[in-house]
DNA sequence: GACTGATTTGCAAACGTTTGTAATATTGAT
DNA sequence: ATCAATATTACAAACGTTTGCAAATCAGTC
């Protein structure tokens, strides 16, 4: 039913490639007026191109995949407005196919729709895949790109921040500060990345020639609630004077809960938290994090794609955002 | 490259039609041993269907478009997992396109998009579409619904909820409680929504046999900057004993600008926030809401784009998400 | 008016799948 | 062995676009 290219053809006195060609663009070779008149008659008739045949004899397409893991944290947003702006400055349409967080058969049917819709690059968002889904992507031959999360497997390509550094300098802040009793909240421990944030923050009190307990690192998987769970668990007569959270719901799961413990933030107790969202700014007292930059991963991520150099792990940088949660022990 | 249904049809000694027919579930009419083989070929060779070609010849996609507005509130992620949700039992894929909020030209060019790509229906998210946006989304013929805002045009299907009734019950709820000088901050006014909701706050006064002020209320972009700068113009000494945020953003930022301003919340200044996202839970206090059924437009939003029944505009219901940002004036 | 070269347009194949219809193979009864 | 009925598979067209190459048209020159 829809208007076609012959039909357009028909009533303009051309052939279809003639009319292919000047509606690509490709109006160097014709006659202006042709051209003038082919366009008019393919308004008139509400000519919409037909993405399916186009894609298909072309053999590519035009969509930028993004497979995003149902987690409860909030960057997501963050990255995928950095691949939008690149996207549409290319021309570009994104796809955002949701995948359970590590539930693999869900991940397998995201990565497989994307692979069967042929679609330009694959961008995936703070997934761990599985062996098979690695195979999968790779037997695809579509460029992909793992983004905000690092990858133990060294063949693997992502964009995130420097996790060991991450945990370092977090640790670090509050120490030059003068705080040497220092939680650590909601870190998913077992995972390349928390595992690796812990190490971070063991090396910076290492270095600074301070020990650390077992019992001030509180795992979970980056959530409010675990945010709540680790201060609760603590208590109010707690010994630390600061606490980092693992992402900044877990930090304001800390400083919510210290507060309705009776506690002062940062007076008595210090809270950093990881990632510098925007929720830092409508938290009271403002949170203190350490800002990743996500906007930037999801940017360089799409140009990496589209760009046809190999592609490559890099990291991005993170800096303090500051707030008023943190401040020197009393 | 890709392997295709042909080179399946070669290597399993059968045609093409056969595979296809297997491969697409319709194996009643085959021998149990040919399916057999064929499927095992199928994935011993990475056979991955193409999309493209198939849209093409069944003249039908898989695929639901959801165009967001790009403004700043929060709550467009509760939709696109109540999207989601039944997309992933309806074997629905669902792309994500950005629009700007009233720019005309950023929705066309989003709209085009997916009509071209001949998309199973379309989602417009917190957006207002013009004349000729509404002319090219009918001449598509294909199913489309606005979601969370009511339209002026009573031709063109939305779900949302009632703003009438939200701006009303907002107002009856604080003035049943007993306030009488209450505010209203970052209402979009020249808006449908944001009119109807200063009508429905207006009618619970005139109800109440109450008189409101213009000075009460602070019109808007319903963000966050908003709520401050109501706030900071009523200032401390305002007669207000309780403020309506036009949305859970605008009553935050009205609500840390109260404190910030040394006030305390509820017992000085009552906020009552509408939306009831998960930012509520996470100020202190937390913050009392008018909750929409965000997730729900999104599911109800689907099905109805599903079912080729007639698509028809219907409310979703709300209530109030308890919090501790209201109390009864001192 | 024929020839040249440049400009403009058309032909036809191809992309990979689905599907109505036709053809073939199989089975069981005679 | 023959036949009918049924179970199984194959043929071929179609979807709407793009694109290499060939064809047609045109302007200018002799």
């Amino acid at each position: 039913m829809r208007v076609t290219i012959k039909d357009i053809a028909e009533t303009a006195k051309v052939s279809p490639s003639t009319v292919s060609r000047i509606l690509t663009g490709q109006t160097d070779n014709y006659a202006s007026k042709t051209v003038k008149r082919v366009c008019r008659i393919a308004v008139q008739m509400g000519y919409q191109k037909n993405t399916a045949a186009a894609e298909l004899v072309t053999q590519k397409s035009n969509v930028l995949a993004v497979i995003v893991s149902e987690t409860k944290t909030n960057f997501s947003e963050e990255i995928i407005q950095g691949i939008h702006s690149v996207a549409l400055t290319n021309r570009l349409s994104v796809m955002i196919v949701y995948a359970g967080e590590s539930d693999q058969a869900l991940q397998h049917q995201a990565i497989k729709t994307v692979i069967e819709r042929g679609v330009r690059g694959i961008l995936l968002l703070a997934i761990v895949p599985g062996e098979e889904n690695t195979r999968l992507l790779r037997s695809s031959h579509i460029p992909f790109i793992f983004l905000a999360t690092a990858l133990d497997k060294k063949d693997l390509p992502f964009i995130s921040s420097n996790d060991f550094d991450i945990g370092y300098q977090a640790a670090d802040y509050l120490l030059k500060l003068g705080h040497v009793k220092i939680g650590f909240a909601g870190l998913n421990l077992g995972t390349y990345v928390g595992d690796l944030r812990l190490r971070g923050y063991q090396r910076a009190f290492q270095k600074a020639g301070l020990d650390w307990r077992k019992e001030w690192i509180q795992s979970g998987r980056w959530t409010y609630q675990d945010g709540v769970n680790a201060m609760k668990g603590w208590g109010r007569a707690t010994e630390l004077t600061a606490i980092i959270g693992a992402s900044d719901l877990a930090a304001i799961g800390v400083m919510n809960t210290a507060l309705d413990l009776g506690m002062t933030v940062p007076d008595q107790l210090s809270v950093l938290g990881i990632d510098g969202t925007s929720l830092c700014h409508i938290v009271r007292p403002e949170l203190t994090a350490i800002r990743q930059a996500f906007y930037e991963m999801g940017r360089r991520g799409v140009q990496i794609l589209i760009n046809h150099t190999s592609i490559k792990s890099t990291f991005t940088s993170f800096d303090i955002l500051p707030g008023s949660s943190v401040t020197a022990p009393q």
